[in-house]
DNA sequence: CATGAATGAGCCTTCATTCAT
DNA sequence: GATGAATGAAGGCTCATTCAT
């Protein structure tokens, strides 16, 4: 349906959107990385997937490794710059918002984003991988994960540096902010069973924010 | 040292133990297995670890297959047993201790063998490979993370029923606790640069559990 | 300007002539099969040469395998009936000539026709693909080679007759003739640098038979 | 029979003598490129002339290009050194022996190498193969042809030096001798026929050289 | 007539696994 | 036991050919 161009009125059929072909195949492809790994995944498979043969595939990507790396970029960038858009609002109308604000403002958005079960794959594909790509690895260390925790980590000081945190270490705190999330993107991906219940991104996120932050701030009357 | 036989007293002196050669292709085995996947790592490279031939391999182990399998459950379920023991402990000795130093105690534990990177290695094997061996994920979820994340959840439990803790959700703050080593383990296993300084898991741990475990506990002065 | 319409009378200037089309591809095809060989020729970038897509090709020529046999076929066919209607010539007004002069102008003939380097390019690609099309091979054969050695073999029979050769063995005579101009499309096709200066065959003819044929007549008072 | 090590009396068995290994591929691989061209020649195929698998080919060779590469050089580079040799012996004893001995004598030992197949088959090859592998054609050109023809160069050279020969055009001269042979070795490749008598080599160079060298010699007494 | 997206047969190459020595 | 040569299944990729538009 999607990959059809809707019909108007007064052209006569419908035809194959071929715009949108590159997008089914990385679908396709998102799937048999994660469900076989890259290396066991076949092309022939992910063709399939997206209703096309083998070699239609290769007239839009030159190779398995380029749709890996098409796949993350696609998928991450825009997440990137999302989260460098925020950076930035923050910095500047960041008087008005306490510490703890700022945190749950970012967090919530990447915990909206992790309910995308693409987005969701991404890490669990970076993590198979990164013996093959290290390539990959380093574009998203630098350009993804480092951007986000540079936020987080500006963030934090600030809450210390205007006595709303506790001086703690900024790297231990960061990776007790987002180690949930990853905790839950692992479990989903590879744990989860048929039908357990999805479990919310922001609801984890609230409650685990509602304790870290009361733990973490100075408190004048914690509850 | 931990491939010789120990000297007993009329043996005069160490020598190769041929019986450590499972554990030698199985050391092989975890190394090429995280460099590159389990699909990519070839028996030859393996065996070159090992100090073997390719055929040598086949001797011990039947296929790449069972060398996963084997890996996975030599290293995890003396870790099972250790956490399955200190719940016992745990519940039989447990009038005389807080949950608090009962969740520090376990988590203790568990940091410390994580500073092993042979342990560290296993849940990334796991999840690169989920998908092409569901009986493992499943073995490892049933055997290991449940009875480990059910043994945090009984303490949980505990501290709120006995007013130490608030009255959180425990599939949050199980999450919560764990997700921290989650996030290091795959940092260090797949993000960490060479030169970058090993973090130690106990240090990690205990500001974690400084502050998360402030956060829950019902305060009566908090500092 | 081969491929334009020449102007009639009444026609008011050069423009695009259709039927032009499949000597386009077939110009397309003989630089694409020498440079890569018939197998590794891509239909495609014969149909670039041309100015035609891929498909178009196919409203031509049934298969990449036709395309070679009516390649050969044009340009070996003028030349044989060129030969032919020569051999024709001799035998009816060669009373005048001796075998001498007959030869020169043979090999005159066939020099000339070798100074075009699509004519040039048929014996190499000939030998290329000789394996794979033994039925080319034999229309070549039959239909050019044994056509042009028939002719020459007449004449020195015809000199040796007369007594102006000395008895020579026609086969061996023939293949000294011949093989210089072998030797050079070879040198030219496959040996040649781009710098390299171009070597006349006629003068290269002109030497090669100054010398064979002063070795080989009956000399009388030899220069 | 010659892949097998011959019985002697007190070993029970025969066992395959793998030295010969690269040879037999490789006798298969000229066979398969004479009959298919590269291109088409399947490793399979080469395989199965060796009496072997196709993964086994690739033990002794990393690529169906190393194979052409390797048989090229293994055939040539011989040649190469005995013509080198011959030039050498000829500049140092030549004193005693006229331009023409020398030629003869050189001409000789070309003609006689060129009545092996193998031989015989690498111009074939080269000439097929050219414009996909031109380092190839470079290596031949540079290794082979060039030394070659420099040393006929320099013994025509000094005929004409000494008055032995008449001045002709050397580069010319050169091509009207080597012309024959390959004239022959393509015909017998080529077109030869199944049942066609083989032509020896060396009285085609006999006749070749009557002819010629009558023909460029200053004569005294022309025959 | 032309186009070029789509197809799928075909082959090189890799490597887990076997087995004769 | 140990070896490593040999096997052959499997899959990535290419490209001649087809055909809907």
């Amino acid at each position: 349906m999607q990959d059809l161009i809707k019909e108007t009125e007064d052209q006569p059929k419908w035809r194959r959107k071929p715009e949108r072909r590159p997008d089914d195949i990385l679908d396709g492809a998102l799937r048999e990385f994660r469900a076989r790994g890259f290396a066991a995944a076949r092309i022939e498979d992910i063709a399939k997937h997206a209703g096309l043969s083998k070699g239609t595939v290769y007239l839009y990507f030159s190779s398995k490794e380029e749709m890996l790396k098409e796949l993350v970029k696609r998928t991450v960038v825009p997440l990137a710059e999302n989260m460098k858009n925020m950076a930035t609002i923050l910095s500047s109308e960041a008087e008005n918002k306490s510490a703890e604000q700022i945190l749950r403002a970012m967090l919530n958005v990447l915990s909206s984003r992790l309910d995308d079960e693409k987005v969701q794959s991404m890490p669990l594909l970076i993590i198979s991988e990164a013996g093959n790509f290290p390539e990959l690895v380093n574009f998203y260390r630098d350009e993804v994960i480092n951007m986000a925790l540079g936020a987080l980590e500006m963030v934090i000081n600030k809450g210390i540096r205007t006595g709303e945190f506790r001086p703690v270490k900024t790297y231990h705190a960061i990776r007790s902010l987002i180690g949930t999330f990853i905790m839950q993107v692992i479990w989903n991906g590879v744990f989860a069973r048929k039908g357990d219940p999805k479990i919310s991104m922001g609801k984890l996120m609230d409650d685990h924010l509602d304790i870290y932050l009361n733990g973490i701030k100075v408190s004048k009357e914690p509850k």
